[in-house]
DNA sequence: TTATTTTAGTGAACGGTGTTTACTTTCTGA
DNA sequence: TCAGAAAGTAAACACCGTTCACTAAAATAA
């Protein structure tokens, strides 16, 4: 269907592009941004740290299409939830359950999603700005938005919610969530006189509770 | 009243360890971890780097004092406005908003609280660890957990609460919320066609919406 | 007071980082 | 075929945290 608009050299300079990118995946999955230098990763893939250069502009720019397809690999599996038929409760706290379990299993993509915002690439976009509806971020907030909006619709939730607002605080605290088990190994330990709880059903609880949030009251 | 244990020299020891830590607290709070540089810093007290040395045992050590001392700021707001007679409600929701307000105060001294400690000092102890209770932090977090504890007793929250379980589930919460204001400067930003809310507002939105999630459902 | 030991402070170095520049080689399009 | 672009490199620049051997000064013991 689509016609092959790329040259060989084209061809060929994305399969490096991309080998560069796979090597530096591997190693910032398991050592973070502080582990992976360019040194090494040159080396890595025989090359001269200056050769990445040709292909990068910096280390961040680099980093940054690590952290987007890291983000379009989250987006995928909130959609896929997204647009299942289960009930509406259930749907909307798998969604945001597998949020945190995604980026739970690769913690320095995402405490790296955030962190680099505020000092590197100037402002990060947020809702409302150009650039963030496009951003694989932005997209996975819109999927949130939409569910947020169905459950108003259906009066699940209040109803003078608005589905931007409550999108917004939904999301601040699952990302707390995230950050809380992904810069604390043992999070959520308890005392040892408690019931101790699994991760998994943290997360559960935690969902639960956000939801609960945005629920009706019959008073 | 205190006899004065210190001789002179330990005096003057701690004077220029003061020293250090406040021109480094000023970079600090400007320009964050990485803006803060122990060559940098030793020009700015007149001294050569090695000198450093001679008081903290690293960079790392350096920071985390820096932190600690930030938690105890945040500690004693928060604990200022637990001890008030103020209504429960109103009283829960302020505790938790200034939590978020200090925090954002000082953008990089609260990411750096955080993000330092899967990597450095290893696994950061967490509620039913050593050390834990004993950190700024730790107390805090005790604060919090009290209020729920209370507002539990008088019949506010759910019966079926346990206290420790739910603190941590608010704390994750509000981290999230000002992880969100840290890294994204400009947020909660709302699309033009949108009523724009303050920060200031948001933070009171999101506090009620996660208290909201602690209360009684009279169904 | 003198002798000894501890402490404060330093300059130079080690091994690391991201990035740039000047240069050569290789490939490609006309 | 041949000019020009692109790929790749070695060497350097300007940083970084940290250590080590060393001197000078202060505290302590005799």
């Amino acid at each position: 269907m689509t016609a092959t608009v790329s040259s060989p050299a084209e061809r060929r300079r994305n399969k490096i592009r991309a080998r560069i990118l796979s090597a530096a995946e591997r190693v910032f999955a398991r050592e973070g941004v502080d582990g992976l230098s360019i040194r090494r990763l040159a080396e890595n893939i025989d090359y001269s740290p200056a050769a990445i250069y040709k292909y990068f502009k910096s280390k961040d720019e680099l980093i940054d299409e690590l952290k987007e397809s890291f983000f379009e690999l989250i987006l995928e599996s909130v959609h896929k939830i997204a647009d299942t038929s289960t009930p509406f409760d259930e749907r909307a706290r798998d969604c945001v359950a597998t949020y945190v379990r995604i980026a739970v299993e690769k913690p320095y993509h995402y405490a790296a999603a955030f962190a680099g915002e505020a000092a590197a690439d100037g402002p990060a976009p947020v809702d409302g700005e150009p650039g963030f509806e496009l951003s694989k971020k932005g997209q996975a907030f819109n999927v949130l938005r939409g569910m947020i909006a169905e459950g108003v619709e259906i009066g699940a939730f209040r109803s003078k919610i608005d589905p931007s607002l409550a999108a917004k605080s939904v999301w601040a605290s699952m990302h707390g969530l995230t950050m809380m088990i992904v810069h604390i190994p043992s999070f959520p330990a308890l005392k040892a006189d408690q019931a101790i709880m699994s991760r998994e059903n943290f997360i559960l609880f935690h969902a639960d509770q956000v939801i609960r949030g945005l629920e009706m009251h019959h008073e």
